[in-house]
RNA sequence: GGCGACAUAGCCAAGUGGUAAGGCAAGGGUCUGCAAAACCCUGAUUCCCCGGUUCAAAUCCGGGUGUCGCCUCCA
């Protein structure tokens, strides 16, 4: 396949280091919150590369880091740890607050169908590895310590800047007035590896090292976890773009300098979920999470549509009427599919490998899920049986993670339902379980059946006053409160 | 101020030098007592603007403009 590799600017062929295992690494979250939906879009499109490298056949090794530690606020040494200051919002400890976030945020993946990455490491689990590593960075003269602190030195390498030409003079230390510059840097991109002279009395998690009683900075974490599981190679690192600087640059900078040779050949980034107000945050405007749209109705997959349809490399805007946009199509999508009868013959082979040539260029070009999408429309139109279609449609999903077919069947399985009632010459009322509307709706069933329209009209009028909406349905009726 | 990405119909978008895919929404029609659903039909003389290269440009080159992001909290 081919990927935009933000490392070199361009799109490149990938090409694993080692075609019988696929290493790839992707930057999780910190778990002091909710993710919120933007949070989402990356681990949405990180997945579908995951599958997609499994659909074209690789075997894919894949971890992910959950930040419980480190991250603070703020790079200087003044910042306050997120998790900290979680713990604090909710009167509950540091552990408690990662191991609720923790679940919360594999129940979000859950329902967007995001596959659990193969390793889930906790930044808590891996001191002894970030130990190691900064006291050899040390050694190598790649870190000093100062004020108490060890530091990275970026004036030590060849290339610090990788996803930016950044010039050091340009960068505008403290452009935001919450950040305070570190006065024991010895150059401005300096960071931190290891804190000791923590302001907080009550930090809860530290750890002994050879520089103090501390505990360990932001950017170590990924480059700790990925070595110890993913070993001194790694083919695909991924992660908001918002990432890239400074914190994927800092990794690249520490773990090279660790090994001694390049490290990791493609970096992916994902770019971000919008408002119409500018970026989405956590601290403005509606938090929009999962549960959030599980409230008001929506099918979480109706949102990781709402991401295929567009690009990962693109900035996506969200609104309730886009979202509206891609739920009714996704929803359609799903009733063309219960249309089509299972095994209504024999599966076309060679139809089902043309589609899937079609599919892996379309969704192997930098991941071009919008034309993984448009594939699976031109699948149902393939002039063909519905079982070669289903065959296609299946295949596809293996990598889109739509749940068509289960969902499709659902449908299928309830218009069975119906027909079978309609087939008796019984009228059925699905609603809400209100016994009153259910009895309405009946009378209004057989006031049509008496031909007596104006009666039945009048029944409808009157529900709709109340917000209640009748769907005729063979053999019955739905309603629902809108 | 520096760096990066993006700009195609109301919206999401494809397109990688050969004459503008697909989806949603909208409008018209068929069907059903009427609705809904389903099915059929209808869309950009033009791709942010201005130059240039070419037989040919949404695509390449130069110059603008706009939007978004990063520059030590963010996915």
């Amino acid at each position: 396949m081919y990927l935009y590799n933000s490392a070199t600017h361009k799109k490149e062929e990938f090409v694993p280091r080692d075609p019988s295992l696929v290493k790839m690494y992707t930057c999780g979250p910190t778990v002091y919150h909710y993710a919120h939906i933007g949070n989402l879009r990356s681990y949405i499109m990180e997945d579908v590369l995951e599958k997609f490298l499994r659909w074209e056949g690789y075997p894919v090794k894949r971890v992910m880091n959950i930040t419980d530690v480190g991250h603070l606020a703020s790079d200087a040494d003044t910042g306050e740890d997120k998790m900290l200051k979680g713990a604090r919002r909710e009167h509950k400890t540091v552990m408690e607050i990662a191991k609720f976030y923790t679940d919360a945020f594999f129940a979000d993946c859950a329902d967007l169908n995001i596959k659990t990455p193969d390793v889930v490491e906790p930044a808590t689990r891996c001191i002894d590895e970030y130990i190691a590593i900064i006291t050899r960075l040390l050694e190598k003269g790649y870190a000093y310590q100062a004020g108490g602190n060890v530091y990275f030195d970026t004036s030590r390498l060849e290339r610090y800047y990788i996803f930016n030409d950044h010039d050091e003079e340009d960068l505008a230390v403290g452009v935001r007035e919450s950040v305070e510059e570190d006065g024991n840097k010895r150059n401005k991109a300096d960071f931190v590896l290891w804190f000791t002279k923590s302001k907080f009395e009550d930090q809860a998690l530290k750890w002994d090292s050879p520089w103090g009683v501390g505990y360990p900075g932001w950017h170590i974490e990924c480059s700790g976890i990925s070595i110890k599981h993913l070993g001194e190679y790694l083919d695909i690192h991924c992660g908001g773009i918002d990432n890239a600087f400074p914190h994927h640059t800092n990794e690249i900078a520490q773990s090279e300098a660790y090994l001694g040779h390049p490290w990791c050949r493609y970096w992916m980034h994902v770019h971000h979920l919008n408002t119409s107000d500018g970026k989405m945050s956590k601290s403005k405007g509606e938090f929009l999470t999962v549960s959030l749209l599980k409230e008001k109705g929506y099918d979480p997959l109706a949102y990781r549509f709402f991401c295929l349809q567009s690009h990962y490399r693109k900035a996506l805007v969200f609104s309730w009427e886009n979202l509206d946009n891609a739920a009714g199509a996704y929803r359609k999508l799903i009733d063309r599919i219960a249309a089509l009868r299972p095994a209504d013959g024999p599966v076309d082979q060679g139809a089902v490998e043309e589609a899937k040539a079609r599919f892996d260029k379309a969704v192997g070009n930098d991941l071009n899920t919008s034309m993984g999408i448009t594939a699976l429309y031109d699948a149902l139109k393939v002039k063909t049986n519905d079982a070669t279609k289903l065959a296609i449609l299946d295949s596809f999903d293996q990598v889109l993670s739509l749940s068509l077919l289960p969902k499709a069947a659902a449908v299928r399985a309830e218009q069975e339902k119906v027909k079978a009632v309609q087939a008796q010459g019984g009228y059925t009322v699905t609603g809400e379980g209100d016994p009153d509307i259910d009895a309405l709706v009946r009378a209004r069933g057989e006031a049509k059946k008496a031909k007596n329209f104006a009666e039945a009209d009048r029944i409808r009028e009157e529900l709709k006053q109340q917000g209640i909406e009748i769907t005729d349905v063979p053999g019955g009726a739905v309603w629902k409160r809108i």
